[in-house]
DNA sequence: CGAACGTCGTAC
DNA sequence: GACGTACGACGTTCGT
């Protein structure tokens, strides 16, 4: 066997770490999650070369040689982000002290150094592997001595790996990329011509040559675009091609040298304060474990209820055998009441050999009422989970300390995602086991119960380690601002118990009728298919926009009116609706999508999703995931069952009441625009809440310079998508695109519209004046969303920035408002309502399920309550209705 | 092979 | 590029 060397494109390592990393940095700031991640890589690579040598290589600054063949060369390139360019340094630095030759050549790229590389290699008899997936770099493997590795999974591409993936040879891979052309690098390709249409011509006519020699022959679209392609054609083949004979001002055996500086190394790591690497060993760096106990007997838990009582506060964590709170049971508890300490009391695992375990009786009857009796030191991270799963154990918490991840929310809902793995990475620099490096993953996944006492006790007492010095973390922080404080203890602690409630009743539905949808639905879908199959010549995946775009633009040969973002013909609704008016199949595409849509969103999972042990649904309400302020729910998402179409409303006739029992639904009528009056007080706009006018018509004539009863259905429909697109920040354009309306008209209108509600217009600015220099901004009840990118350079960026001031402001105090109604209901109910259950919240509604004989007096108070929970500068006013269905209801 | 991403469509 | 906030189904791509 041959010898052999390894090159890495150095840059290509760097972005990719850059991405895959959390953003870490030195308690200086320096940035380092991409120093690291490429660090580890290389460590990696070094450990699977056995010792053969391994060449770095950077692109150097400034142009190159191609951008003299074509100046647009990557001219759509986004500049390195700051965070990326302060860790280029450290990162050639590490590969120098490791050892490895590092190669910059200025005029080339990368790409052609490698080459170059590779060929010395080749002439020097050795063996060449290219740590890269590069497409650019494919055309290497021509030679049978050089391959490219995927470095992370040891795969390598040779030969027949490139023709599996591309279609085609290696030695036709540059063809390919002329002929297709690359967006990244901007060079325009044969337009319409794609990996597979370039693949089946190659493959026909061998090579770009005789792809041109016979483009007479190609028919279509395509073949037009082909032959006014060809002097691009020309100059994309330099573009592609790599040059092999860089002058790297050494000799090959230069390369071979590996010239380690431990020192240096060492020092490096220092300023970084990167942990010790692991040069050699496979596993990960070993982490600091705190001090965790598992506790099986009657003394150590004695000692643990001790620490408990002792404490000023207290860490809890449960593990169960199910993320399902209807019907998880409990395994076991962890508790930490100092750093890096913590205990696990296992107490339903259930593997061959498990040592014996504390009863679960004794432990409720012990611990259990110390936990209770100190509920009030006691802190969990997202305790909406543990609280019903204890309670159903006989553990009754309905007053807490604190839940960091709503602590870490309502500090700052966009800095992180608030899950525990990812609060510990960003707010503690610290990597925790994950639930799945315990249990394993998908088919081979266990319970945990059958997770060893020992591996479960590192895992579930970091949880509550971790979760206390979350604690310790945000606390101060808190302490700074007591506004945000307040919210979180006053509103969202309380609203905790209130959602682990409604999430509990769930919600009936009715099965056999969602059912015989469904079965309507599919035969439905099947006939639209055949019609589909039958316009196209051919059959195709309707639900894949890929193949769809294939059939309607270039076999169907329909006009491309739109393209999506990343610059490929749409398929979305918007276009199709245009494409309807000439074309049919469009409109069946349409029709398909609308009920495709239904059935495998609506019918057929909500029937999946019915609890077997209550027969009904329990969805999970996330009280940490919008920016706003907002729920959001999950498993099923009911905040977008279908209302706006016949066909959709079916789905809400589904959910029902129990035997004896109806809905009532309530909801906030114009909450958003009555916020909007109250915030800016604009004369206008508070008048007609104040006189219970219909907001839009009276819009309308102030717009429109009409009387109120002069107003037409048309002003009216112009007047409403006016006052939402306000709410949104939206412009002219988008105004123009919403009414299909003249440009001139929508900013004629807009501008009306601003000269007769002066307050609105004032606040607008104000609010994004304000937000540049505070960089956030605040609902009524003092929630911020920080605003990042309000001052940015982009001006996209910016922009979306100012429209997320202008909306948060009245998305988030609607927010606050209905979770405060739902605290005085759900006060209400549990005082003197207790038939009546709380069952959905859908941002400006809430339903509720209660016996018939008590519907009109409880519809009443629920109207009441929401009304009055806040007041403002205008009523609050709430709509309401009792049904046998939701869609009755509503 | 499973996770992540892209596109589409539903709600307020 | 142009309207804010979400979740999920499905297809496609990519690499923990």
């Amino acid at each position: 066997m041959k010898d052999r060397i390894f090159v890495i494109d150095g840059s290509s390592y760097l972005y990719r770490a850059y991405h895959a990393m959390p953003p870490l940095s030195t308690s200086k700031g320096q940035p380092t999650g991409a120093v690291k991640g490429v660090t580890n890589m290389l460590m990696n690579l070094k450990k699977d070369s056995e010792g053969s040598p391994i060449i770095v290589v950077f692109d150097a600054k400034g142009k190159t040689f191609r951008n003299d063949i074509y100046s647009e060369y990557k001219a759509n390139r986004p500049p390195m982000p700051d965070e990326l360019r302060l860790q280029l340094q450290p990162v050639k630095s590490i590969c120098k002290a490791i050892g490895f030759p590092l190669i910059e050549i200025e005029g080339v790229e990368a790409d052609d150094v490698i080459a170059t590389i590779t060929k010395m290699a080749k002439d020097a008899k050795y063996k060449c592997v290219v740590s890269s997936l590069d497409k650019d770099l494919m055309q290497l493997v021509e030679d049978p001595d050089t391959t490219l590795m995927n470095t992370m999974k040891h795969e390598i591409f040779n030969e027949d790996k490139v023709f599996e993936k591309f279609g085609v040879k290696p030695s036709q891979i540059r063809d390919m990329l002329a002929l297709v052309g690359d967006s990244s690098d901007n060079i325009p390709g044969v337009s319409k011509v794609g990996q597979k249409t370039a693949a089946k011509w190659l493959n026909e006519y061998g090579n770009l040559e005789g792809i041109i020699s016979n483009a007479d022959s190609i028919k279509g679209v395509v073949g037009d675009n082909l032959r006014n392609s060809l002097d691009d054609l020309d100059r994309n083949i330099e573009l592609v091609s790599l040059k092999e004979d860089v002058d790297l001002n050494l000799k090959f055996e230069d390369l071979l040298i590996c010239n380690p500086d431990e020192e240096e190394l060492e020092k490096i790591f220092n300023e970084l304060e990167f942990a010790a690497i692991n040069n050699n060993k496979d596993e990960k760096s070993p982490k600091k474990l705190g001090k965790y106990k598992t506790v099986l007997d009657k003394k150590d838990l004695d000692d643990w209820i001790k620490k408990i009582k002792n404490s000023k506060a207290f860490a809890i964590d449960t593990e169960t055998d199910s993320v399902d709170t209807v019907t998880a049971n409990l395994l076991g508890i962890s508790i930490s009441v100092n750093e890096n300490e913590g205990c696990y009391i296992p107490l339903g695992h259930t593997y061959e050999d498990c040592p014996k375990q504390l009863s679960m009786d004794y432990v409720i009857k012990t611990l259990g009422s110390v936990i209770e009796e100190n509920q009030n030191k006691a802190v969990g991270q997202n305790l909406k989970f543990d609280i019903p799963i204890l309670s159903r154990h006989g553990i009754n918490i309905t007053n807490f300390l604190a839940d960091t991840m709503l602590m870490s929310y309502v500090l700052n809902s966009t800095a992180t995602r608030h899950g525990m793995d990812r609060l510990a990475e960003y707010y503690l620099n610290y990597t925790t086991t994950k639930y799945t490096d315990v249990t394993g993953t998908a088919s081979k996944q266990i319970s945990f119960a059958e997770v060893k006492l020992d591996v479960a006790t590192n895992y579930a007492a970091e949880d509550a380690d971790i979760t206390l010095r979350l604690f310790n973390v945000f606390s101060p922080l808190l302490k700074d601002k007591p506004v945000q404080k307040k919210l979180l203890e006053d509103l969202e602690y309380p609203l905790v118990h209130v959602l682990a409630r409604v999430e509990q009743n769930g919600a009936k539905i009715d099965k056999k009728k969602l059912a015989n949808h469904s079965q309507e639905l599919s035969e439905k879908i099947d006939e639209l298919s055949k019609q589909a199959f039958k316009i196209a010549g051919e059959e195709f995946n309707l639900d894949s926009p890929k193949q769809l775009l294939e059939i309607l633009y270039e076999k169907q040969g329909l006009p491309v009116l739109k393209k999506t973002p990343k610059g490929q013909p749409s398929t979305n609704e918007d276009t199709l609706q245009r494409l309807s008016e000439e074309y049919e199949l469009p409109r069946i595409i349409l029709q398909y999508r609308t009920l495709a849509k239904l059935k495998s969103t609506y019918t057929d999972s909500l029937i999946n999703i019915e609890n077997p042990k209550t027969k009904r649904i329990h969805t999970s309400y996330q009280q940490a995931v919008t920016s706003t302020g907002r729920l959001s729910s999950t498993e099923p998402n009911l905040q977008n069952i279908p209302i706006k179409t016949a066909e959709g409303r079916r789905i809400r006739e589904a959910f029902v009441p129990e035997k004896g029992n109806v809905l009532i639904s309530a909801d906030y009528s114009q909450i958003e625009l009555r916020i909007m009056a109250h915030l800016s007080k604009d004369k206008n706009l508070t008048y007609a809440f104040n006189n219970d006018v219909d907001v839009h018509s009276s819009t309308a004539a102030e717009v429109f310079g009409v009387s109120i009863d002069n107003v037409s259905q048309d002003q009216r429909r112009s007047a409403k998508a006016i006052n939402f697109g306000l709410m949104y920040g939206m412009s002219a354009f988008g105004l123009t695109r919403q009414l299909g309306i003249p440009r001139g008209e929508a900013q004629e209108y807009l501008d009306t519209y601003f000269a007769r509600y002066t307050g609105v217009r004032d606040y607008m600015n104000n609010i994004k004046a304000q937000a540049k220099e505070d960089k956030f901004v605040e609902t009524i009840m003092g929630r911020r969303l920080y605003l990042n990118e309000i001052n940015a350079a982009n001006g996209l960026r910016r922009q979306a920035a100012e429209r997320a001031a202008i909306n948060a402001p009245l998305q988030g105090s609607a927010a606050d408002i209905i979770k405060k109604a739902m605290l005085d209901i759900d006060e209400l109910i549990l005082n003197e309502l207790s038939e009546v259950q709380m069952i959905m919240q859908v941002h400006d509604e809430l339903v509720f399920e209660c016996p018939k004989s008590k519907a009109d007096a409880v519809m009443e108070k629920m109207k009441d309550t929401m009304e009055k929970t806040v007041e403002l500068n205008i009523p609050l006013i709430a709509e309401a209705a009792i049904g046998s269905n939701w869609n009755e209801a509503h």
